[in-house]
DNA sequence: GTATATGTAGACCGATCACCATACAAGAGT
DNA sequence: ACTCTTGTATGGTGATCGGTCTACATATAC
């Protein structure tokens, strides 16, 4: 009861990694196979239902992950606009220190959604609703109860269209245009 | 001479309906061969140096068409706010038109750009910021000499995580998040 | 000790991938 | 008539795709 679950583990950290970088088509089973180590009995045992599987564990576990990490940015912070700024710059560093290749989890995945079942999809609105959720909740500590929700889904999308541009331009500028743009918001 | 652009025509049509809804690796050639109706043949002869260069072609055009159309939205408007409101609206309908299917064309590319060489990454840049100094000649237009570029800026930002998030949630409602957050920055 | 989970390991499958090779049709220039 | 360019049309290339299969190792349970 202790490898067992490494080797799914690291299937899905795997799987995440190149995920980020180069889509859910773009990266093959094989890939993930030889980047984790694990034979491909493994990972038919561990992911009956195969990439699809695979994939929405992996969007599942990068939601919490992401969803952790901005709220302790904010957590840390004695403002809102603070804990914007603190957040938008640490998803931008981690950004550049993985030569702008590894994007936003959800996004990768969410792409090809059209072409199969809706699942993916679903599971990708989730994990954005709790990103949002966090956010407005601390926007809500801070004074700011009516327009809380609106924070939330506003900082999101800004940090969604950062990624994209980000990686376009090679440049972190793009969030600090975000961190503008949520911060004016709250200025209005 | 006249036939024969046409071909080449309807492949980057369908290259650019399919890589919309799917992605560029989630579509293969076989597919837009079969959807444009052009033989194998013909499309190695328009592209030499194939999908790569397809997608470089649709990547531009479909670049050129959406400059087109927010230069379109903002000329018949007589503030940059209704501008910005015109632009927004007339795309996320469009979004919506297509069952939140046929999302950005260049995001849908620049994804899997990491693992390629980065001329279709360049493509992007390029054409993501002949957007932004389309929107901010607008902007100056109408007064906003100083915030031009970082309006523009934003607002391509902004839809760009507008239809991310409205894919996710299959409504317009993020685009509306969108152009408040664009016309707080205008306001502030 | 033997039966039963729990996993590992990789050969193998048909389908599809992007791409190439060859053949041919039609018009233009001479 | 002649080639030459421009472009259409098709069949096949090896490689890789996601997925299934059976065999095997390990470990806990009785």
């Amino acid at each position: 009861m202790e490898v067992q679950e490494k080797t799914k583990t690291r299937l899905i950290d795997s799987a995440l990694k190149l995920f980020r970088r180069q889509g859910y088509d773009g990266t093959g089973l094989t890939q993930i196979l030889n980047d984790s180590g694990a034979p491909k009995g493994s990972f038919y045992y561990h992911f009956p239902k195969g990439k699809e599987q695979l994939a929405d564990e992996t969007i599942r576990r990068a939601g919490a992950n992401v969803a952790t990490l901005i709220d302790s940015c904010f957590s840390g912070c004695d403002s809102f606009e603070k804990g914007v700024l603190t957040a938008s710059s640490t998803i931008a560093t981690w950004f550049k220190k993985s030569g702008y290749a590894e994007g936003c989890p959800v996004s990768s995945i969410l792409l090809r959604t059209m072409s199969s079942s809706d699942t993916l999809r679903k599971s990708s609105e989730l994990v954005l609703k709790n990103w949002c959720d966090v956010i407005a909740k601390h926007a809500r500590r801070h004074g700011f109860e009516s327009q809380s929700t609106e924070l939330g889904e506003a900082m999101i999308l800004a940090i969604e269209g950062a990624w994209v541009l980000s990686r376009a331009t090679q440049s972190i500028k793009p969030f600090e245009v975000a961190t503008a743009m949520v911060l004016a918001m709250v200025r209005k």
